[in-house]
RNA sequence: GGCGAAGUGGCGGAAUGGUAGACGCAUCAGACUCAAAAUCUGACGUAGGCAACUACAUGAGGGUUCGAGUCCCUCCUUCGCUACCA
């Protein structure tokens, strides 16, 4: 079969046809398939993208069939980094170079025959989509979910660029790779953190695979603790320190405090610390530390000790020396602890190595050697009004005495920080935001800012935005007075696009909102959304606190986007690992979809393995998939005109069973071995009714669907696959057998082949009857063990 | 260090607690062919046996069960995610 010609001619005809373009409000129950839309990079589409698109799409033309009003669509995330570099380094403007990435990728995507709905295309970078993006963002700045602040922040030297705390995972930058600082600048923050709690306990209700569950709980990662007041004395004077701990139960034991060297208490009573000079230094060298030196496990503690500020318990009246110290960061809690080193294993390394005091508070049950840390067991001591309760009980107890007492209150954090949401780069998103010096900082109403064209894309040596560089953009007037402004010259991030996309996707073209209420209420939610577990912890989080704050608003009816997510698997390269440039391991599809047509790469990447699971691509293993279409165009020689027999009906009705629900399961790989294991029995048969062939067809058309709309046509069996219906079973009159395995002391001994439901009695007459099985059955029957169709198992 | 997933033939991988290795690749043999390729048919976990068959076998060791790849405990290894979480 000439495959180039076949793919082009039904790619063509199904387009002629628009059978997968969705109908709004259609009568017709509605299905929502979502695929992360395509970064367009210059490389073009690689083998992951397309395994992450054939899960869906196979689901997609499915439910089609099934009667299914179906929204299947694509677009572009096309605002971002690489793209901007690549513009600078081939000097290009990144508007150019991204019309020329979508068009290249377009073209490779269409080739695969997807049955996305083009119609509604869209593209981030658009002006017509961004207007929308900006839209978003004044909807949150109005509600006071984005503010600006000087902060510390992950900033990456390569990209010049401040980064989120998402794309810095583990001290990396997210697109470079390179170590990131922590630097101060003027920050836009989201307020992701007060949806932290929604986020957390939405996904009770949300159809998530536990792994993304629990990945985003511990990102988030809710904390539940106390916070404490402690007074500090300088000289004369006195002040309070905040401290945040999980352990208020421990208070009596401890013996010390610290706080981050970043912690303002510090600079505030400078003249009262004698040893200025060495903490100042152990702030220096703090700082030049990378955030992957800070995190190093095992490392030695360090710290040095504040002279000349104290602290006092307020439990014990004691006087605590206060250290500052790299364990203990500013970003999390509120940047200072009390040290129990008897129950804290940091706290206690710190104590052993600077020699402080450490009091036992909790008396194991078990030896207990110190530190002792578990919640569960144990009973307190040396704790005044706590002692002989359990740590649960004295933690509870203590925080209604804090509160009490005014000393301190229970207090929940969050792991997760707010989004900071500027980025020192010019291919983003320009916020709409003026600075003007009568009115402060403003609203743009007038959408969208409109990014300027350019010439020159580099960061200038002030770590800001190319765009101030632009005089016409930067320069305009106050919205609201009418005088002189500024416009905010950084631009969103790449996450900025992609959180709300698949709103627009409902309404694609509407230029009065982002989507219509009717539009959003008849599609929404998101019914299936595949997609890479990498973005689990970026883009699952913010697109839903988008969606959630939308929904706040009343802009969208629906609180959760997504109902159901599964993630795809990695194709790794033919040496099992991961697909990379530098090991010279990739697969380029448009080669093997060349050599062996798209047909047999989509139903190989479904094939190989199991779809969640990641697995080594086989430049071998792929003939597997090419022979087997093959057969099946060879499996015509077959066709007889007979009714169909009742081993047929019964092989059939398991095929369409099996293939149904592998499918709805995401188990393509055992989907396509059913339709191979019915290919061969057919083959050993050798005989196949038209009707069967067509089921046969339709069964394989979400995999090959060029390929079986093709065979359709030739064998004259009926209307275009694409418009055509899933196959029903057929009423099934034989007596079913079953092969029933026999076991004897639970060994397996042999098989009898019985009537399907066949009872106890039935099954032991006919196994008394196979000589082989009645040879092992020596001596008095005990007892029998008898599972109907599944198995027998004799003891004697 | 914490959380999660996983370890099954030469390879990719199948198995609601019930015939371990479906399906595919590779390999071997037969048919077709002058021959090769393609195709069709068959064999294909390990050991012993001509064979029927028997024993052993799902990372290691225990346990629960009539029966364990699957459940429980201990350990080893690999891969993700996270990271001094106060």
């Amino acid at each position: 079969m000439d495959f180039k010609k076949i793919e082009q001619k039904w790619q063509e005809r199904w387009e002629k046809e628009r059978v997968f373009e969705a109908v709004d409000f259609a009568d017709k129950p509605k299905f929502f398939g979502l695929i992360e839309f395509p970064y367009p990079s210059g490389v073009g589409i690689h083998v992951g993208h397309l395994k992450a698109f054939l899960s869906m799409e196979a689901i997609c033309r499915m439910k089609r069939l099934m009667g299914f009003n179906v929204l299947f669509p694509i677009g572009w995330d096309a605002f971002g980094l690489p793209t901007e570099n690549y513009a600078i380094s081939h000097n290009i403007p990144p508007r150019v170079a991204t019309d020329t990435n979508i068009a290249n990728i377009k073209r490779q995507i269409k080739s695969f025959g997807f049955s996305f709905d083009w119609s509604r295309e869209i593209d981030t970078t658009d002006e017509n989509y961004y207007k929308w993006t900006q839209y978003i963002f004044s909807q949150l700045y109005k509600k006071g979910l984005a503010y600006r602040s000087k902060a510390l922040v992950n900033y990456c030297p390569h990209c010049d660029c401040i980064l989120s705390n998402e794309e810095s995972q583990g001290g990396i930058c997210d697109r470079c790779s390179s170590s990131v600082e922590q630097r101060e600048k003027e920050v836009w923050f989201l307020k992701i953190r007060d949806y932290a709690e929604r986020l957390l306990n939405g996904l009770d209700s949300l159809d998530f695979p536990e792994r993304v569950k629990e990945e985003t709980r511990h990102w988030i990662g809710k904390s539940e603790g106390a916070e404490i007041d402690f007074e500090v004395r300088a000289g004369e004077e006195k002040d309070s320190l905040t401290v945040y701990t999980t352990r208020c139960d421990t208070i009596f034991g401890a013996t010390f405090m610290v706080i981050a060297p970043e912690h303002p208490l510090v600079d505030k009573y400078k003249e009262y610390i004698s040893n200025i000079d060495e903490v100042e230094e152990y702030k220096a060298q703090a700082k030049k530390k990378s955030e992957f030196d800070r995190v190093q496990l095992n490392k030695e503690k360090t710290g040095v000790r504040l002279v000349g500020l104290n602290a006092i318990n307020p439990l014990t009246k004691e006087e605590l020396p206060i250290f500052i110290a790299d364990y203990v960061m500013m970003g999390y809690g509120t940047g200072a602890i009390m040290a129990v080193p008897a129950h804290d294993e940091r706290d206690y390394d710190f104590a052993k190595k600077y020699n402080l005091n450490i009091i036992q508070v909790i008396q194991g049950e078990e030896g207990g050697d110190l530190p002792y840390t578990d919640i569960d067991s144990g009973v307190m001591v040396n704790s005044s009004f706590l002692n002989g309760l359990k740590v649960k009980e004295a933690i509870a107890k203590m925080k209604e005495y804090l509160s009490e007492h005014g000393i301190g209150h229970a207090k929940v954090n969050f792991q997760m920080k707010d989004w900071a949401f500027n980025r020192q780069r010019y291919w983003g998103e320009p916020f709409p935001i003026v600075y003007c010096d009568k009115c402060g900082t403003v609203l743009v109403e007038d959408l969208p800012v409109v990014l300027p064209e350019m010439k020159e894309f580099k960061t200038n040596s002030k770590g800001q935005s190319p765009l101030a560089e632009v005089d016409s953009f930067v320069h305009t007037t106050c919205p609201h007075c009418g005088g002189p402004a500024r416009r905010e010259t950084d631009t969103m991030p790449q996450w900025a696009g992609s959180s709300w996309y698949f709103l627009r996707y409902m309404d694609p073209h509407n230029k009065d909102i982002f989507a219509s209420m009717d539009k959003m209420k008849y599609w929404g939610p998101v019914d299936w959304y595949n997609g890479g577990m990498e973005h689990v912890t970026r883009h699952l989080i913010y697109s839903r606190f988008w969606n959630m704050v939308l929904f706040d608003l009343g802009l969208v009816p629906f609180e959760e986007p997504y109902r159901k997510r599964s993630t795809v698997g990695l194709v790794l390269g033919e040496d099992g690992n991961k697909m990379s440039k530098s090991l010279g391991n990739t697969v380029d599809p448009m080669a093997v979809a060349d050599q062996y047509g798209v047909d047999v790469v989509r139903m190989y990447e479904l094939f190989m393995a199991d779809y969640e699971s990641p697995a080594p691509w086989s430049s071998e293993n792929i003939v597997g998939c090419k022979r087997f279409l093959d057969r099946v165009e060879r499996m015509a020689d077959f066709i007889v005109d007979k009714p169909i027999s009742d081993e047929h009906v019964s092989l059939f009705n398991d095929a369409i069973t099996k293939v149904t629900q592998d499918i709805q399961n995401m188990k393509f790989n055992t989907a396509i071995s059913a339709l191979m294991t019915t290919l061969n029995v057919i083959y050993q048969d050798k005989y196949i009714s038209r009707e069967e062939f067509r089921d046969f067809l339709t069964l394989l058309y979400p995999f090959a669907p060029h390929f079986s709309e093709e065979m359709n046509e030739r064998l004259s069996l009926g209307d275009m696959l694409c418009k055509s219906s899933w196959p029903t079973l057929r009423v099934d009159n034989s007596e079913k057998k079953v092969n029933l395995p026999v076991q004897v002391n639970g060994k397996m001994r042999g098989l009898v082949i019985i009537k399907e439901n066949a009872t106890q009695e039935e099954a032991m007459s006919a196994l008394l009857g196979d000589e082989k099985i009645k040879s092992f059955i020596t001596g008095d029957v005990k007892k029998v063990i008898f599972v109907p169709n599944k198995i027998i198992n004799i003891i004697v």
